[in-house]
RNA sequence: GGCGGAAUAGCUCAGUUGGUCAGAGCAGCGGAAUCAUAAUCCGUUUGUCGGGGGUUCAAAUCCCUCUUCCGCUACCA
């Protein structure tokens, strides 16, 4: 069986999960169930970072113990996934002692390769920006945020990034779909090209992470024990099962770790690079940039108390073009809604199902059917919907699933089964064979996303366990259809 | 500053390698139908494809330039 490893970043626990995670999740969940309803053996994988500087310090400030803190805000990001209704096989924490393991095992072999090396990092450090600046940046003594600086020189663990500069080029160019989309890949290369320097892997200042193998003076840099957490889940050290991954998702923000830092890791390691790294956008709210301080911050949770977890999920993977930033209008949502789930998809279900039960006693005959035309449109989509899913062209996914439903609800009127009724019974038995068979096909297209209303679609028509090779199999028309409720509420804007 | 990207109908945006590419959805308007959550279907208006210049038989699509916006330019994660 092909295998599909997928991920999301690990979420860095010191921060409340938001809407930015959902979408990550979301996406990642969306794939994964397509390839598991396209017979792969996947493995969807998220989880949470727990250690630095920030989230012990988060700690201190709680007055509690680090593990007990981490434990607990881990858990809200645990919470979120049945909320937004996403079905991850291993959501892995960085505090677990396999990934420790694993963490420490792969720093041994980076040293034993000879590309990790004591020295001491020197620059100028700003306690308030929390960061520190080049020498060609400072102003008169200050940081360019005017900040105060001060030399620090601190003894550190470095990896040499700088030798794998050239080998990373030749990876990228030879494998040219390792980063995706093009502009993001061409902010690597030009980093990349920029020229690489060795990269600080250890601290002393903060005990809250996993310390460096034979000198517990130093923590691993927060990084390093993050990206590791990929293979862990995979059984590093032990023999991997789903290593290389197929697919990390991450935010346009963490490119360069992915992009960079990560593969470098893995070939000093001697371990194969993942095979795509994809990033996605950053959602705004209403016009504006998300922020605690303006207080726009949309929580998901609340989003999926009102609109239920489907018009979540379908909202976000819809409206904009994955890999594109986006802006957040709760309006649209409410259209989207309205025009594209209620109004054609959900009707399609119920003015077909409805006339059934009501005309027909719920009963179809078996009859053979010869509307060829609309039936290959229908098989054939699953060809497009791979290519779609496997270049993460997510939005269109669901334009060309929707194309069909509109197909479907132009043959409806161009057939009219309420006067072939009176006229041509069998006939419409047919027309109706026909559309029940459309709608279990877009119902399985669509249930990677609407993961809950494509299962209610699949009951109403007394179909169980369905994987893409459903689509081929004939509908079982012994079966009787009750009268349908509709499939989702409009919110009536 | 350097490198890169974006600017297309009222709105949100698609447009691979230059030749039905001037499009889709939503909104608007007109009509049909009445199975259905007044849900559907058909038809239809608006565009100097950011400005200017160039290459070409042919450019939204390539080149130059200008304007505006955005991203990246390493050690918080």
């Amino acid at each position: 069986m092909k295998k599909f490893y997928i991920t999301t970043p690990i979420y860095y626990v010191n921060d409340i999960p938001h809407i930015g995670h959902a979408y990550t999740t979301i996406a990642a969940d969306m794939i994964a169930r397509f390839k598991k309803l396209d017979g792969f053996d996947v493995m969807f994988l998220t989880g949470t970072d727990e250690h630095g500087q920030k989230v012990g310090k988060s700690a201190e400030i709680a007055g509690v113990d680090p593990q007990d803190f981490v434990d607990k805000v881990s858990q809200n990001f645990k919470d979120l996934m049945p909320v937004i209704d996403a079905q991850y096989d291993v959501f892995m924490r960085t505090t677990e002692e396999r990934h420790k393991t694993a963490t420490q095992h792969i720093w041994k072999v980076l040293e034993a390769n000879g590309d990790i090396y004591l020295d001491s990092y020197k620059g100028w450090y700003s306690v308030r920006d929390e960061a520190f600046y080049d020498a060609s940046e400072i102003v008169d003594g200050k940081a360019p945020t005017g900040a105060p600086v001060e030399w620090v020189e601190e003894e550190s663990y470095f990896f040499r990034l700088s030798k794998y500069q050239e080998p990373l080029l030749d990876y990228f160019e030879k494998n040219p779909g390792a980063i995706a989309p093009e502009g993001r890949k061409n902010e690597v290369l030009s980093f990349i090209k920029s020229g690489l320097r060795d990269l600080s892997i250890s601290r002393t200042t903060f005990s809250w992470g996993i310390p460096v193998p034979g000198n517990a003076k130093h923590i691993m840099y927060v990084w390093l024990d993050a990206l590791t957490n990929y293979i862990t889940a995979a059984g590093y050290p032990e023999k991997m099962n789903f290593w290389p991954a197929s697919l990390h998702l991450v935010g346009k923000d963490i490119l360069r770790f992915h992009c960079v830092y990560w593969p470098a890791f893995l070939m000093s390691a001697g371990l194969p690079l993942p095979e795509r790294v994809f990033a996605h956008g950053w959602w705004t709210a209403e016009g504006e940039k998300m922020s605690k301080s303006l207080g726009n911050v949309i929580d998901p949770v609340k989003l999926v108390d009102e609109f239920g977890a489907d018009t979540v999920r379908y909202f976000m993977m819809r409206e904009i073009s994955f890999g594109n930033d986006g802006d957040f209008y709760l309006d649209n949502l409410k259209k989207r809604l309205d025009s594209d789930l209620a109004n054609a998809w959900g009707n399609l279900v119920q003015r077909v199902l409805a006339f059934i039960a009501k005309n027909l006693d719920g009963k179809i005959d078996d009859i053979p059917q010869t509307d060829e035309e609309i039936l290959k449109l229908s098989k054939g989509l699953i060809n497009t919907l791979r290519q779609d899913i496997d270049s993460q062209k997510l939005h269109h996914y669901l334009e060309h699933v929707f194309e069909l439903i509109y197909a479907a609800n132009q043959y409806v009127d161009a057939q009219k089964p309420w006067t072939l009724r009176r006229e041509a019974p069998k006939r419409m038995m047919e027309v109706l064979h026909v559309l029940l068979t459309l709608i279990r096909d877009i119902a399985i297209y669509l249930s990677p996303i609407l993961t809950r209303s494509s299962k209610k679609v699949l009951e109403m028509l007394h179909i169980q366990g369905t994987t893409f090779e459903t689509l081929q199999e004939p509908l079982n028309t012994n079966m009787t259809i009750t009268p349908p409720e509709p499939l989702f509420q409009k919110s009536g804007v």
